[in-house]
Order: structure tokens, then sequence, then C-alpha cells
DNA sequence: TAATAAAATTAGTCAAGTCTAATTTATTTC
DNA sequence: GAAATAAATTAGACTTGACTAATTTTATTA
């Protein structure tokens, strides 16, 4: 929810108005910000590359400018996070590491459920996890935790619904594909007159449709099935389930 | 990650920040921070009470301000999202209502998500989700979305593993129960000569427990099993999984 | 070791989003 | 319809976390 200041003269608002998480024990201080958890992660993550860690490596790891670094690095010390003195190395105390691996344990666990319940890529399961990681709550996370470790032992215990969601996640809408690809018809949302056009143009649950043109915006798209060569405004096209075949991310 | 500046005088930053295709540019405006999109979706869930929207009433939905609330609606004004008029009701335009209505669709379905599928209960369910929306990329979204149908779909073909999943969810450490509480011993984590001690004290899969002292760090817990009292530290109670009996929440 | 280069800091700026206090406009009441 | 009240806006301030430019400190090199 909305901003609020934490200040000399903190406005009273009701509950936790902070987006951010409680942290085990230290409950005393204020939270840290979605930024300044990002700072304590990523020093984390440098230390165990590196045996010290700079201002340039941080700003780097980070994408953001030196001055910026040694700006929070001054909030993180104030808050007993890290120990830096001015032109020194940067090293996380035994509180900092408590923060920075409790950010990273939510980092993990998040990853593991878009890269491997969702099926999603490496990469933009990461930028998912670190984005969410700031805002999940301690019960949330708990319970997001356990899920994962759920899945993990359903996937090697070999139980069929594994299977079942990721044929799931897999299906697209045929607006969605992209020049060129195949699919798989899976079903066809809808009903009345519209589904019943489809049905008759020779959209049938299991035929393979071939994209032949589909500039993104520009109706219609043209594919062939089988044999036929059809148009289809994109409207239509997406209301028709698909699975794309062949292809990776 | 780190905010970046849409502005005027645009930073450099390598690489697209926003997940913008590089068309012709359509003209596509900067994307809503999270803020301005709970303006939106909590417009959008007033005028669905009330015809008339008022400032004060964003105000209060939102537990803001009134001033915040008119400098926000002067900005989305700008952007074409609300139609509104100094002194003046507001209202969506259509392309605000669009708006409205993609940020609502990720609360739906991620409240969904942590109160069907990670039982919790309605009002974090909702919190949680009203934070997350704002996260999420468009594919985690779609993916996020067909799981939560697919869990319904499976819930509805009463699949056994949607009640092994709310049995692991029940689980909780032994540390984690409150005075009083009843719990049946799920598993003992970790090995070597702590398991093995514990064993030993009588904490044994099936058995039932009752937390007769519990003052939340203070050591040790006090505890009953069958007709035997027991002292266990905090730390040990820590790796003994259990699931409370009775009780929700 | 003196000169140069690299790294880091300081100083000053900015935008977003909040706030309070003062003022203006609209609505209600007598 | 004027006075009182409620709602909304303006003005001005503040925090966070970016930035650039200028300066200072540290490290490297000749
Ligand atoms: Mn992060
Ligand atoms: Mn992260
Ligand atoms: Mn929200
Ligand atoms: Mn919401």
């Amino acid at each position: 929810m909305h901003k609020v200041y934490v200040t000399m003269k903190m406005r009273r608002r009701q509950g936790n108005p902070f987006n951010f998480n409680d942290y085990p024990d230290t409950s005393m201080d204020t939270p840290l910000s979605p930024n300044m958890e990002d700072y304590m992660e990523n020093i984390s993550m440098l230390l165990k590359e590196h045996d010290v860690v700079r201002v340039k490596d941080i700003a780097k790891k980070l994408n953001i400018r030196m001055p910026s670094v040694t700006a929070a690095l001054q909030k993180l010390k104030e808050k007993g996070l890290v120990d830096y003195e001015k032109y020194g190395h940067v090293q996380l105390t035994t509180k900092g590491k408590e923060v920075a691996d409790s950010i990273y344990e939510k980092h993990s666990f998040l990853t593991e459920f878009f890269k491997e319940i969702l099926s999603m890529n490496t990469q933009e399961a990461e930028e998912q996890a670190c984005k969410l990681e700031h805002h999940l709550s301690s019960n949330a996370s708990n319970r997001m935790q356990r899920f994962v470790e759920f899945y993990k032992q359903e996937q090697l215990d070999g139980q069929q619904w594994i299977n079942r969601l990721d044929s799931v996640l897999e299906e697209k809408r045929l607006s969605e594909l992209k020049e060129g690809q195949k699919a798989e018809i899976i079903r066809i949302l809808g009903s009345g007159p519209l589904k019943k056009r489809l049905l008759e143009m020779g959209f049938r649950k299991g035929e393979i449709i071939h994209v032949l043109k589909y500039a993104p915006l520009k109706d219609p798209i043209e594919i062939s099935i089988k044999d036929f060569l059809l148009s289809i405004r994109v409207e239509e096209a997406h209301s028709i389930i698909v699975k794309p075949l062949g292809s990776h991310d």
C-alpha cells in the first residue's frame, strides 16, 4: 500500500503500514525498503564470490552509480547491517548476514516456484523472484516455501498431476503464436455462433495448425490447417487454445 | 530492481528497462507505479459500489489524506486514465477501466492463490495479493492464473494431491505452537545425536503432544506427551514438525 | 617518489508520493 | 439567501533514492 514516512515524526497508521517484510528477531528496527533489501542481498552475493567488496562492485551489480551506493551504505551502517568506513571495504555484520540470508531464502524458493512449477525460464524466474521477495509476509513466505518443497516431493514421487499442470501451462491462445509456429488445437473457448463458426472453418480439437503470417496488431492471421489456407481475425484467434509443437521458450 | 526515472531527461541505461516492444512508437506511456495502480484499482472498486466517487472516499479507502488524492488524480488525468475536473466527481476513462480491470484480475487470482491453494485467511490473502499484483510480469501473470484455474479443476476432480498439500500446509514446528495447543508429531528433522535424543525423550511420529507452557523467547517449552511432562529447548522444538489438532488459523 | 589513474565521496538536484496548514469552493441548514 | 459546515485544493515541506559534477582519497605506474 502507500508509502509511509519512517521519521522522527512518524505518522499514525493502523497495522503494519510498510510494504516491507518483518524479519526474524530484529523487530525493533524499522523494516528495510525493497531497495535496501536488494543492497543487502547483493552485497551478500558479492561477498560469496570475492572476499573484498567495493562500492564500484555494488554499483555495477545493481546498475546504479557509485554515489547512490555510498549513500545507501551510510544508511545501512547506521542500521547496524554493514561494517563500512569511508574509502574502505564493505562487510556484513552478523545481523546483516541474517537479513541477507532471509531475503535470499525468499529469492530462492520464489525462483524455484516460477522456474520449476510455472515452467518459466531462468532469467524471468529470477527477475520475478527478486521483485516479489520484498513483499511476502512471513506467513505467506512459509506457506510458499512449503508448497515448493511439496511440489518437489510430488515430482520425485512421479505424481501425475505434475504432468497435467505442465501440459496446461504450455497452452497458449492462437493469437499468441508467432509466425511460422505449429500448434495443436486443445479447445475452443466461448459458445454460441462464434464457436460454431470456428468449428465450421475447421478449427477442431486435435487438429494441427501452422501460422503462416502474423503481424502483431495487424489483422488477420493467416494459417493453414491440413492443406487449407485460412484467415482468422485476432479476436477470434483469441478464443482458440492451442499447444505449441516443438520449440522451447 | 532499482527505480529508473522516466522523465524529460531519461537517464541512459543499457537495455530497455521496461518490457516494451520497441515497435514504431505506439506512444506507449510509462507504466504506472504500484501506488498509482492502487489508485486505479480502488477508484474502480468505489465506482462499483456508488456511482459517484469523491476525493474523500478515495482518501478514506487508501488511508491517506485528501491532498495526496488530489495530486494523484491530476497525474492520472494527465495520463488519460480518469475523467476529473476540480471540485468534481471522479470517473474512469475507457482506458482507465481497462487498466483497473487488469490490475483487479491479478488481485483476484493472487487472492485465490493465497486463500484456496495456500490456505491463508481471507484478509492476509487479500493483503498479499494487493502487494504482489504490481510486480508480476504478464507472463508470470498468465501462468499464475492458469495454475489457479488448474488447481480449481483438480479440486473439482477430487484429486488426492490437494489433500496432501492441505496436510503439509497445516504442519508447523513445535516451536510455533501456542500455549495450550495440542498437536500430532509428523516427523523430526535433522539427524544424528539431536534426533536420537529427541526420540529417546519420547518424541515419535504419531504421538500427541500438549503444550503446557510456552513464553516466546523464554526457554524452555513445557509439554506433555501421554502422561509424561517434558521440557524442551526452543531450538530443539524447532526441528519437530507437528500438525496442530483442532483450531483454525 | 612524483605523476597519473581509478575509486569514492560530497554537494547539489530531482521526481514521486506523502504530509500539514491555509484557503477556496460547494453543500447544508436555519 | 446568508451563515455554518464540509469537501477540495493550493502552498509549502519532507523523505527516499536516484542522478551529475566537482572534489578528495587511494592505488598504480613510470
Ligand atoms: Mn530483490
Ligand atoms: Mn533477490
Ligand atoms: Mn495493490
Ligand atoms: Mn489490489
